[in-house]
DNA sequence: ACCTCCCTGGCC
DNA sequence: GGCCAGGGAGGT
């Protein structure tokens, strides 16, 4: 699930003990992982010994920036998270690349679904990724509506697909989109182009609300806790989903009961009284 | 502008 | 055993 405010949550954990960090070893466990490098041995090679200068993100990569311009991008994909964990604590199941540094806790990355990777990219390279073709980052760069809606303009696919991708707006996942639609009040399969001026507005600021709460409860952690912090914690923000999840239970707001459909192969969670 | 597939684990 | 899951690339 991690999404924007689970990425970011992440980063803000990583960041004092990863930044200004020498890299001493590199461990990647399953190859698969390293799968979007052109040459597997350049992850390695490319990290080594290097000082690591920054800590950014964009949308839902995680982006370490390494001596030699090299950006070490990670993306948790669906089922990844990262443990920040002192070298003799014992490992999870599905520890795929594991990252000793100078300081005392080494860098985990967990993903049973392997749907994540870990890259290390020269800036040609990044620049030719489907992170360089990625919209403005959902949080930090939120266009203003009218720039939103000239983005929607034409478009017939459903609102909710548009959210997802990220060409147009990065940082948004199944769950948030979900969340922020409903606070906007705007049904997921309107067509994108069909939003009036007000709703486009309505929406993005929906979008700084919603994404403002989960990153304030340390993002979602289902179920399953295949998401936790760095540290081991849960994010909180599970608890106080409107529409997420909750298919068959009553609106937080007007009692209807909250449907689920799918769009796209994708679940979708609404409630048809709040959301035209 | 769509589907399909990549993986593994958990739940019914 | 079958179905479901936070994401995204790749092919048609």
């Amino acid at each position: 699930m991690p999404e924007l405010p689970e990425v970011e949550t992440t980063r803000r954990c990583l960041e004092p003990d990863l930044v200004g960090a020498t890299i001493q070893d590199v461990d990647v466990r399953r190859d698969r992982m390293v799968r979007r490098q052109a040459r597997p041995q350049e992850f390695r090679d490319r990290l080594l010994r290097r000082r690591i200068r920054g800590l950014g993100r964009h949308g839902k990569f995680l982006i370490a920036d390494v001596e030699g311009d090299i950006a070490w991008v990670t993306h948790l994909g669906m089922s990844g998270r990262v443990s920040m964990a002192k070298p003799d604590e014992p490992e999870r199941p599905h520890t795929n690349v594991v990252i000793r540094t100078d300081r005392e806790v080494e860098f985990r990355l967990i993903d049973p679904r392997t749907f994540g990777f870990v890259v290390a990219w020269t800036p040609e390279e990044l620049d030719g990724s489907s992170l360089g073709h990625m919209g403005p980052d959902a949080y930090s760069e939120l266009p203003r509506s009218p720039v939103l809606r000239r983005g929607l303009d034409g478009r017939s696919a459903p609102i909710k697909a548009l959210l997802l991708d990220q060409r147009i707006l990065a940082g948004l996942g199944n769950i948030y989109a979900d969340e922020a639609l409903f606070r906007a009040g705007i049904a997921p399969d309107r067509p994108g182009g069909s939003l009036t001026g007000d709703e486009v507005q309505r929406l993005r600021r929906a979008i700084k609300v919603t994404l403002d709460a989960g990153l304030r409860w340390g993002g979602t952690s289902l179920d399953d806790l295949a998401y936790l912090l760095p540290d081991g914690r849960a994010g909180e923000y599970v608890h106080r989903l409107r529409v997420y999840g909750r298919d068959g239970e009553p609106c937080r707001r007007c009692g209807t009961e909250i449907q689920r459909t799918v769009l796209r192969q994708r679940s979708t969670h609404w409630c048809p009284a709040c959301q035209t």
